[in-house]
Order: C-alpha cells, then sequence, then structure tokens
DNA sequence: CATGAATGAGTTTTCATTCAT
DNA sequence: GATGAATGAAAACTCATTCAT
C-alpha cells in the first residue's frame, strides 16, 4: 500500500481493512503509524541488506564479489518490488523518522563496496588511483538508478539481467590497465 | 520549506506565513495545495533543466560536451540546495500528480546525454559496444547518486568539484581504446 | 488507582493489571466500568459511614458524641486516604451513577449530627436557637474541608489530631466573650 | 455544559454546537479539550475571587469584613451557579491540569480571611486563642460545603441569605452559654 | 486584490467490551 | 472461571479550502 499510494496517503484504516484486522488491532502491534514504517524498515528492508554480505562472502575474487553483490541485490529488490518502492521512496527523503536506520543500512552496503574495491586494489584488478570513498557511492548510486529506472517503466523487464551490464560500465570504468 | 519539511509534513498557512501573505491569498495564485508543487516544478525544475541543453551547445567535443552538462548540474543543485531536495524527493517517489512532469524532464537530461554518447561513438572517443539506454541511465543515476551524498552529508563541501571525479569514472568506463 | 488518577483517567487494563487478573476478568465481578465505582461505593463508602452510627451510640453526652463521630471520621479517611480522595472526589462532583448513593451516606450522617444536635438542646450544652439543618451541614462542610486540605498537604500530617480544634471551634466559634 | 455533564463527559462536538460554532473553530481559540477548562479558570473563577478583596477593603471592623467576604461569596456564585458547579468540582478534585490554579485561588481567600481573623484578634472581637491556619481553612469549607449543598439542593433557595446564619455559627459556635 | 476567521470532512488514536479458547 | 486478542464506536484534533469583509 504504501508502494502503491505513499506513506501519507496511505491511512491506518486502509492499512487494517488490507491486512484484514480492525482498526484498533493495529495497535496492539504498532505504537502509531509511524511506527508502522519503523519496523517495516528494521524486519523487512534491514534483513535484506544484511544478507548482502553472505552473498559477497561466498565468492572468489573481488570482480565476482562485485557481481554477486549486484546481482543480489537487483534479484531481492525484483522478488519484493514493493519494498524496492518503498525503500527508495525513504531513502531519497528526509524523513527523520528513520534517517538514522536509512543511514545504518546504507553504510552497511558502502563498507562491503569499499572492502571489495580495496581488495580489488590489492589484487590488480581495480585502479589504483581510485577516490575510493567517491567511488563505492558511484556504485551504490548507478544500482539505485537501475532499480529506480525499473520500477518506473512499470517493473515491466528482468531487473536482474541488467547485473552484467552494469559490472560492465563500473569495471572498464574502474578496472585497471 | 518543502525541502526541510517535506510536502505533506507543510501546511498551507506555514507557506503562507513563509510568504509573507495570508492563507487566503495562496489560493489567488495557485488552485490548490496540490498545484504548488506543480508550478514549482514547472517554473523552477524545467527551468533549470531547460538551460543543461544551451550549456551542452556551446562546448565542443563530446567528453567536453559531457563535462559540461555534469558541471552545470552539479552548480545549479548546489546553488539551490533547497530545489535539488525537493526534486530529489520527488524523483525517486511515485506522486501520480507530478509522474509527467518527472517523466519529461528525466526525458529531456536522458536525450542530451544519449545526443552526447552517440555523437562520441561517431567522434571515436565512446566504445561503440555501449547499450546506450543503460549507459545514459547510468550516468543520470550517478549524478543524482553525487548531488543525493551531498544533501545528506549537509551540503558541506563543494559540490561541483566533484566534476572531474565523477567524468573520470565515467569516462574510462565508456571510453574506447 | 481512582485516587491516584481519577475516574476517568483509569482504564479498564490498569486495574485489571493493578488486581493481577485479566482484563475480561473484570467482567466477571462487574457489570461495566461504571459498577467498579458503584461497588466501591456500596461496599467501602457506606460500610465506614455506617461504622459512625456505632461509634456514637457508644458515648455518653452530646458533645462526648459529636466528638467521637468527628475523630472516628478523621481517623477512618486517614487508615484509607484514598478512599477519602475518591469519595471526595465524587461527593463534590455531580454524577448520576452514584448521585443516589451520595446522598444516602450523606443523609446518614446528616442524621446522626442532626440527633446529636437535638439532644445537646435538651441537654442545655447546645444553644436553644440553632438553625439545626444549617448547622449540620456546616459540620460536615467543616470536616470535609479539614480532610481535603490534609489531602492536598499530601498527607503529611496526623490527621485524627485535628479533632479537638474543630469540636472547639464547633462549639465556641471564633468570636471572642 | 461542564456543570452539568462534568468535563469528561463533554465532548468537544457538544461543546461546539453549543456554542454554535464548528468544531475546528474550537482550536482557533483553544490550544486543546484541556485548555479550555484552564482558560475558564483563569479567566471566570481567578476574576471572581480577586473581586473578594474589594468587597472586603469597603467594610469597617472585622466582624464586617467576614461578613462582607461571605457574602460577596455566595452572591457571586449564586449569579454564576454554573462557574460554582465546575469551581466545586475542581477544588475536590486533583487535576494536575489546574492544581496550581486551583492552589493560588484558594490561598488567595485565605489571606484574606486570615488577615481578618489577625484583626479581630487586635479589635478584641476574634478569640485570641485561635489556630489561625485551621480557622480560615475552617470558614472556607465551611462556605464551601453551604454552595455544595445549594447546588445539590438544586439551587432552589436565595444562597446569600445563608449569609447570617453562616457568620452567627462563624462567630458564636454551636455551644450554648 | 488581499485577508484570515470559520468550516467540517477526514484522520489518528483510545479503550470499554466481547468471546473463542 | 479465567484469559487476552480483537473489535469498532467514539473522541480529539488537523488543515485544505472558502468567502464575507
Amino acid at each position: 500500500m504504501f508502494a502503491r499510494q505513499g506513506f501519507y496517503q496511505s491511512t491506518v484504516s486502509q492499512i487494517a481493512r488490507e491486512a484484514g484486522v480492525a482498526d484498533g488491532t493495529i495497535y496492539l502491534y504498532f505504537k502509531n503509524k509511524d511506527d508502522i514504517l519503523v519496523q517495516f524498515f528494521n524486519f523487512r528492508a534491514k534483513q535484506v541488506f544484511a544478507s548482502f554480505r553472505q552473498e559477497v562472502d561466498k565468492s572468489g575474487n573481488s570482480t565476482d564479489k562485485l557481481r554477486s553483490l549486484v546481482r543480489r541485490h537487483l534479484e531481492e529488490f525484483q522478488r519484493d518490488g514493493d519494498m524496492a518502492v518503498v525503500y527508495q521512496a525513504l531513502t531519497y527523503q528526509n524523513i527523520d523518522l528513520i534517517k538514522d536506520q536509512i543511514k545504518e543500512v546504507s553504510k552497511m552496503y558502502l563498507d562491503i563496496v569499499g572492502e571489495i574495491l580495496e581488495k580489488g586494489q590489492e589484487e590488480g584488478t581495480m585502479r589504483k588511483d581510485l577516490y575510493i570513498s567517491l567511488a563505492k557511492r558511484f556504485i551504490l548510486g548507478a544500482v539505485d538508478s537501475a532499480i529506480n529506472n525499473w520500477l518506473r517503466a512499470g517493473r515491466k523487464y528482468d531487473l536482474a539481467s541488467m547485473t552484467e551490464p552494469l559490472i560492465d560500465l563500473f569495471i572498464r570504468g574502474i578496472g585497471n590497465r
């Protein structure tokens, strides 16, 4: 519902009806309307991001790790497009309510990418002169943007298949020669 | 005010007070509250984006054009950080109200980048095997992301100075060899 | 709880928690929330007032009877300060719910005082020209007021020790002779 | 309406209807429902009590002053019986909201009575052995009680005519001599 | 043109009460 | 008898919008 209408356009009554419960029941599980968003973030989005770390640890060299991360990212967001919408909306807004949560999740992601880039520099597959703190944000931004495009295009094509083209753009830009 | 509090958190009364007029006066210039957002977009954001075209036309080769576009983009958004906040918030949300306007502005931008990339391919400075419709979105997304990072970091550093590092990442990725 | 927060500020859930039972259990012993107040009045406050009669019957002359009544009144309310709070709050409000109970209890008290005053007139210890129906209310009011002062002062001093000073004021008044 | 139904039994909608305005209009003049009570107290009850001082200053000896005070008190409360109900209900409850206001108003009254009693002692019309801090509360309590009885009896008789009998009881007490 | 008081529909939230377990 | 999750009616409050001045 938040994905379709946005948080402020969704009323608690609607949410309750969609959930098949009475209005008051909502308040047995959420402190207030805001808390619905907060709990969504803590129990859904955070989990997804936490799963990225495992995926990366499995892969071998840094390029594979980056590929795994991006693929997993796109796959998860494709699997739950509504979460994707809400996550994006929240990330690019400045909502006090969950500002800290957003920062935390974002940092988690950037740390992973940062480690991959450093490892890549050691391996010799990534450029030594990379401005890492920019490069990692650049990568997250580009993936976010790919997701945003997919959403705005109506979720019609296969988002995960964007992995290779994206990696290609990243690597040939940051790859050593 | 929209930048600080968001659209739904801002009341018409607050807007009127900030503007130094009475509540009713707002309705002499705007059909309703929504219309304030629509008109903002039409007369502020659209103008900015329209100015990009001129900037690009001035420059010489495609790399210079891309550099000019990105620099102008960052400069304008830095100059009016509040507009930047609102623009970003709207872009990554799914507001029916201005969905079309967003698409239009976005298309305007992507068209410019697309032309630059094609020109670059002709000139031999850009890779011939580029998946252009992805690459141009990739570039917009990366610039958006740079702006978003700047906003979330409190607008403290010089955003325009990110131009060269960004271009470097783009070009060495998409440049021909 | 009613003493601390008042009847309307206390929820049935709170009452149940304080009583160490489940919410629903309350409704096995009380018809509804109002009934809690009604039963409190019938089984607690009424008992206390009924006990006054016995106390008075024990004493000898009318002055002693009045002294016994006031002392017992102050002692009982001091013993159960929370009941005192609730009783006072209810007496000076106009709650349909227990209007009749209040009247009954109040009449019970005024009847006792009235009898004492009449006895005193016969004995020659009370003024013959007393406007009895005023005087008895005057006495109840003054005792109530002493209790109210004690409550508002935080129940810190010994309420029962106010008996003598009060009786002195009743009997002799404030005028010099 | 508060006099009739009590504060918690009165809804803002009812208040608005009685006032002949829309619900929202209430909130242009009162911060919230509680504020209605607070403002009532500050602008109505406080004024009444402030007027007592003037009345007392006019009279001559201390007995006259006491008589003037009591008469004015009864007259004002008789004139605005609804205020009387609300004032009494609030005084004998423990509402945090206006606890301080009640204390202030009550102190104002007790101070006046205290001064009168001291003056009476100097004049020789009041007993020298009076426990003044008790005696003044005793007087306020007795007057309050007279008002309360009048209210509960349906405001049918002339409250102000109770002045002389009350003063008589204060001054001479109930004891025969 | 501008004002700002008034409106009332629409929202969030509370909580007495019920009833299947 | 006891439970406590679920209910939904009712209440407080907000705020976009209107319109007489």
